[in-house]
DNA sequence: AAGGAATATTCCTGCAATAGAATATTTAAA
DNA sequence: TTTAAATATTCTATTGCAGGAATATTCCTT
C-alpha cells in the first residue's frame, strides 16, 4: 500500500497526471512532453524527475535525449489498493437492490390497487 | 475521468488518505477520527469538509455529532480510470511471465471471441 | 575545436494550502 | 436556563511546492 500511497500523492499534481496521461499512448522525450503540455522545459524536467524518483516512470538515454515511459507497477499497486474497497463499492449495488425492491413493491401495490 | 482526477488530488494529502483508510472499516464521528489519527479536531473537520465537498465522503447528522462514511463512486471512478492503463500493465507482464505468451498464442489461434 | 540542441540543475520568488489558535454554533443533559 | 460536549468556522501564520530565470552539462554536428 505504500507504493499506492506514493503514487497518489505524486499524481495529485495536475501536470504530473497530465504527463502520465500523455505517456499512456507511448514513450516521449522531454521536449515533446513540454511542447504538448505547453509548459517550459525545466518544469517538465522537474516533474519527470519526481515521477521517476517515485518509480512511476522510467528513463532511457538516447544521445542527448531522454525518453520517458510508464512503468506498470504503480498502476498495479493502485489497483490492488482499490480492491480493498470492494466491499464499499458493492454496497452501492446493495442500495440499487433496495431501490429495485422499492420499485417492485410500488408495482405490487399498484397492481393490487391497495 | 474528471471524477478520478479530483479524487487523486484530494487523496494526495496524507491525512485525507488516512481518513479514507480509517473509514474503510465503517463510519466514524469527527472526534473518533481526530483521536485515531492524532490530529486536532478543527483539522479533522477541515479535511472532512474537503472530502465531502469532493463527494468522497457523505455525512449523517446524529444530534450534535456528524457521522462520516465513504461513498463508493469515487473508487469506482478510479478503477475505471485505471482500466485505461491495462495495456501498459499487461505489457510488462508479458516480459516477466512466459505463461502469458502461451495464452497469447492460444488467443491468436482462437482469434475472435464474442 | 566550436557551436548548437536537448536536458538537468540551481537559486529565487510567490502563492496556495495546511496547521494553529480562538471562537461560534448546535444539541443534550442537569 | 445554564453548562458541557461535539463540531464547524474564522483568522492568522507558516511552510511546502510549483513556477520563472539563468546556468550547467552532455552529446551531436560541422
Amino acid at each position: 500500500m505504500n507504493q499506492a500511497m506514493n503514487a497518489l500523492s505524486v499524481l495529485g499534481e495536475p501536470n504530473r497526471l497530465a504527463i502520465v496521461e500523455l505517456l499512456r499512448d507511448g514513450e516521449l522525450t522531454v521536449g515533446e512532453i513540454a511542447q504538448r503540455l505547453e509548459i517550459r522545459q525545466p518544469q517538465a524536467s522537474k516533474h519527470l524527475k519526481i515521477l521517476t524518483e517515485n518509480e512511476i516512470l522510467e528513463v532511457k538515454a538516447d544521445a542527448n535525449r531522454r525518453i520517458y515511459k510508464l512503468r506498470p507497477e504503480p498502476f498495479q499497486s493502485l489497483e490492488s489498493w482499490l480492491k480493498t474497497f470492494q466491499k464499499i463499492m458493492e454496497e452501492r449495488y446493495d442500495k440499487l437492490d433496495d431501490y429495485l425492491q422499492v420499485l417492485q413493491q410500488k408495482d405490487k401495490t399498484k397492481k393490487s390497487k391497495k
